[in-house]
DNA sequence: CGTATGCTCAAACGATCGTTTGAATCCCTC
DNA sequence: GAGGGATTCAAACGATCGTTTGAGCATACG
């Protein structure tokens, strides 16, 4: 049981890794509460309901996560010499220092659980709130591979987003030991997921 | 309300759908047996309960789905000509025909939501029962990759599915007009998965 | 000191969950 | 057409779900 914190954080933490191991429909307030130490009426106090939980455990980690994307993407889009790995590296940094934080890489598993939830209403929250990333993203790539047609690109960029998806949801869980080797651990994922995914845009 | 076929399959059609659209947890046996048009307790009586119903949906595409995989495999494997390209498409080529059977597509994002949920009894179920046709495939690619290192392999494959999976999942909801344009479509995403996925495993 | 205000608490609400029961009905065999 | 196993049925089981309630507690301000 966690004691840290304010009612409100404890609840988002409990809420976070609940949600990524059993699910938003699998997970309960009752062993939510109970792992947050917190009252079960808490919730409904302070959030509303369980929906408005859900979207506020979204809101808490992909309001930093992209504003550091967008700032990373501005430093190269447009550039005479970006590469498609630099715009690669701005939108996939920022998510493994993410899953290095305090229950990090749980969030990249609800966010993963997300995607293969074709939930209307959460795939509309965050399309609403955080569509406009992906779209920056995309006219980046999109200038990057004049080549390839715009059903070319969107095919692509959904490969790609489903493989960082998928590896990122199970990166991060196993702890490192020190510092230096996390860090080291995490360049080297860096690594292969951007070769990865810049050979995959750029396939002939 | 389905009202074809037995009892035992109008309930695994119809619990291949709303698995699909609600997960495991959210499609409840009354909504699943009232779309099957058969009895509540049905279920328990050919199935014995829930979590055994979940496995027999799998069981009954995934069988024919990995002995298709698998027999493609075995035409190309160890043959001197063959390329990425051809093991590619003994994966994925079964995949996208299932896809366009009844229901098929619907399937594909129960597969989906099964690699989400990280649930250890359903991974150790599809581990157990299909785990030897990933070895299989993984062993081929690595016959014709041989200056990746086993880390490196298994990092690319691991993105590859997740990449395919993904795409997948979202693939054949639309149903296509006539039978020629729709095996033209399948021709088409095959080509875009294959092209994909064998240029992100042969990066530098 | 008195009283707002913000928060926590135990308890209960009605709804829905997976499962079980025992009788009714179907269908095949003798 | 009688007997019997297989199947279907309505009904109920206890458990758990998200949410609501109203009393109780804390802290701050006049």
């Amino acid at each position: 049981m966690n004691r840290t914190g304010s009612t409100k954080e404890r609840i988002l933490g409990a809420a976070e890794t609940l949600f990524a191991q059993r699910g938003f429909d699998g997970a309960s307030l009752r062993q939510l509460t109970s792992a947050a130490g917190v009252n079960l009426a808490a919730v409904n106090y302070h959030f509303g309901s369980k929906e408005k939980l859900v979207e506020q455990v979204f809101r808490r980690r992909l309001d930093a996560l992209n504003a550091q994307r967008l700032a990373a993407l501005a430093k190269v889009a447009g550039q005479p010499g970006t590469r498609l790995e630099d715009v690669l590296d701005a939108f996939i940094r920022p998510a493994l220092e993410l899953s290095h934080e305090d229950g990090g890489s749980l969030f990249m598993r609800v966010l993963a659980r997300a995607f293969a939830e074709h939930d209307d209403g959460l795939r509309k929250f965050l399309s609403e709130n955080y569509g406009h990333v992906m779209r920056q993203f995309t006219a980046e790539f999109g200038r990057l591979l004049p080549r390839l047609s715009k059903e070319e690109l969107y095919w692509r960029i959904d490969l790609v987003t489903g493989a960082l998806t998928h590896a990122m949801s199970g990166f991060g869980i196993i702890q490192r030991k020190s510092d230096v080797s996390e860090r080291a651990h995490r360049e080297q994922t860096a690594q292969h997921l951007i070769r990865f995914a810049a050979a995959g845009l750029n396939a002939t």
